[in-house]
RNA sequence: GGGGCUGUAGCUCAGUUCGGUUAGAGUGCCGGUCUGUCACACCGGAGGUCGCGGGUUCGAGUCCCGUCAGCCCCGCCA
């Protein structure tokens, strides 16, 4: 194919098809780009060759026409050789063009010069097949591809089995919001795409299906974010008689496939493991970026009869302060300082605490609020030395830890100091409740199946909050690339876990009967996993929004602009699904 | 549901601070010159409901109100 022409094909005939890239017409001489799949080759097309029609020709066809092209590869002279082209060296002397579809000069660009800004986001949607032309993107799902490609072969190397789930699966009330698509033959019962096959899977692994997975579409009715698709693809994995361990291991030597076979990189195994305890206490957050060395310290013992009023009354306040150390930060300018109320703002504190460590002391924001005692202290506890940047939260919990981690990232990215690198990790023992902020009463944290910690199982009806459960994630860089958990297999305790959720046994046998009653007859132990996939391949492809790697993906308001979706239907259609439209009650 | 940014030529943007002559640039497009270019170069030309609706004003791309669209964030995403 044209991308794929080098110096070796020299003397060979070749009839390439493509679209024109580019024209650059030297009067005499013509010069064409053809682009076919592969990339770019120059053709030439000389009138000691070519007919004076076809000359002419050639000298009218413009950009992203259809061509086909027949000639001998020749080696470019010396001087002509461009070493920024794959195929640079070569070139096809045209003795044939054929014109296999006209083009329309195109609303948004294909061939972008070095410097050229690409056309905005909107327009790249409306014309995507224009876009999707652009060697950037084909190259973003080729990567695509192979991700999945290498996700297939080493999970059928570890013996497991591709099971297909239903699209049109039961609504649920749990979770996110449903994707709802009516059924004509039921008026007023509907389907619901599914979130995910999470109860189809543990349902197979009832079925003795053992090893499953699925390279699975999940839909999700909530609003969008850059790295959020109302539909998204997720490699959804379940195993029988497992536990942690054994899961994660599949996940790392899958993950670990990816990245040596897509990327070329070599990622240590096992990952790096912690507690959500642990990585809160640390970090602030339960999906740490591991490339920011710094760590967090709680200096409340430190400073807990200080003078200063913000830090003791955090502390009375039955609030923490916590900190870290930003090395060499003393240098950074009055308006980043002053920048960190913000940041820690925008992340629910007060504001942020900060001083500079000099040879003299601590000099700017709290510093010198600060008796010597407790200076020493602070720098004593933090290793810090003169240079230094300390950087601290006064208050309640949630909030601070938020801020903390807002903080670390962005110093981390303002100081320069995120490591190269890819750094996996599991976060394990999340908690198997959290509170709901409206009722205050306990709801999963990750779903209602997840198993517990059993040395914990005795808290269930006294402390549910504090239960640890068997749940983990999986966090790359900083980023969230999928969570599971080993699930309840044991009938009863499921019964209590429900109860605790205030779900009693007819609400549990209308909303998961189907699950609780496989249950009966046989539930092994399982476990599994679930990777979002848009995000990995978005990772390895460097971006920074889901949009690059989908190949047609949703605006913010969950619309696709190529095609016009969602769109009305009509009323006819309406009433053979016995729907009936009603008037927007707008005030 | 809330907050922020953006919307001017096919495309990318300037012009909006502080209302005032015929709204500019680059690129693409059209025409011309050009036999080694590669974002070819050079010369010329066409191309505008200033997102849409309303208001203020002698006068609105510019000010005010509303609305639509795209993007980013919060809420939401078991």
């Amino acid at each position: 194919m044209a991308g794929e022409l080098r110096s070796e094909h020299v003397g060979s005939r070749v009839r390439l098809a493509g679209w024109v890239h580019r024209r650059r017409d030297l009067g005499g001489l013509i010069f064409i780009d053809l682009r076919d799949r592969k990339g770019v080759v120059q053709v030439s097309c000389d009138p000691d060759v070519l007919s004076s029609e076809a000359m002419e020709s050639a000298r009218r066809i413009g950009s992203e026409v259809v061509v086909a092209i027949e000639g001998d590869v020749v080696a470019r002279p010396p001087e002509a050789v461009n070493p920024d082209m794959a195929t640079g060296e070569v070139e096809v002397k045209a003795e044939g063009i054929v014109q296999l579809a006209p083009a329309e000069t195109t609303p948004i660009l294909v061939a972008y010069g070095a410097d050229e800004e690409l056309a905005s986001e909107e327009l790249r949607l409306r014309y995507r097949y224009l876009d999707l032309r652009r060697p950037e993107m084909l190259g973003n799902f080729v990567l695509r591809h192979r991700v999945f490609h290498t996700i297939r072969g080493a999970l059928d190397e570890l013996d497991f089995v591709d099971v297909e789930t239903p699209m049109l699966t039961r609504p649920t009330p749990e979770g996110a919001r449903d994707y709802v698509v009516p059924s004509r033959v039921s008026h007023g019962e509907f389907y619901a795409l599914p979130q995910s096959p999470q109860l189809y899977k543990q349902i197979l692994m009832v079925s003795g299906f053992d090893r499953y997975f699925q390279i699975a579409r999940c839909l999700r009715d909530e609003d969008l974010r850059a790295d959020r698709q109302p539909e998204f693809t997720q490699l959804d994995v379940e195993m029988s008689f497992v536990a942690e361990d054994d899961v994660w291991t599949v996940i790392e030597i899958v993950m670990a496939a990816v990245w040596k076979e897509v990327a070329g990189r070599t990622v240590e195994r096992p990952f790096q493991r912690m507690s959500y305890r642990d990585a809160t206490e640390r970090y602030g957050t339960d999906k740490p970026d591991l490339r920011i060395a710094w760590e967090l310290c709680d200096l409340s013992d430190d400073l807990r009869s200080s003078e200063f009023r913000i830090f003791r009354g955090a502390i009375e306040g039955g609030g923490r302060v916590r900190g870290f150390r930003v090395p060499g930060g003393a240098k950074l300018s009055r308006k980043v300082l002053d920048g960190l109320d913000k940041v820690a703002q925008d992340a629910g504190a007060p504001g942020a605490l900060w001083t500079k460590l000099s040879d003299t002391g601590a000099q700017g924001g709290f510093g010198a609020k600060l008796s010597e005692t407790e200076l020493t202290a602070l720098r004593g506890r933090l290793q810090a030395k003169e240079g230094d940047l300390i950087v601290s939260i006064a208050g309640p919990e949630p909030q601070g830890n938020a801020a903390l981690d807002a903080l670390r990232r962005h110093l981390g990215s303002v100081m320069d100091a995120v490591e190269e690198g890819d750094r996996f990790l599991w976060v394990t023992e999340f908690p198997l409740f959290e509170r709901d902020p409206e009722s205050g009463e306990p709801v999963p944290s990750h779903h209602p199946f997840t198993g517990l910690n059993l040395e914990d199982v005795d808290l269930l009806e006294k402390d549910p909050l504090s239960i640890r459960s068997r749940a983990y994630d999986l966090v790359y860089n900083g980023s969230e690339l999928g969570s599971g958990s080993i699930r309840i297999n044991d009938p009863s305790m499921q019964r209590r876990v429900l109860a605790v959720l205030g779900i009693g046994p007819e609400e549990a046998e209308r909303k998961f009967g189907f699950l609780l009653e496989a249950f009966k007859y046989g539930a092994p132990p399982h476990g599994g996993f679930a990777i979002g996939l848009d995000r990995v391949v978005m990772h390895l492809a460097g971006g920074s929004s889901l949009r690059e790697v989908i190949a047609f993906p949703k605006t913010t308001a969950a619309r696709a602009l190529m095609e016009g979706a969602p769109a009305p239907v009509a009323d006819e259609e309406l009433k053979e699904l016995g729907i009936k439209r009603i008037r927007r009650t707008d005030a």
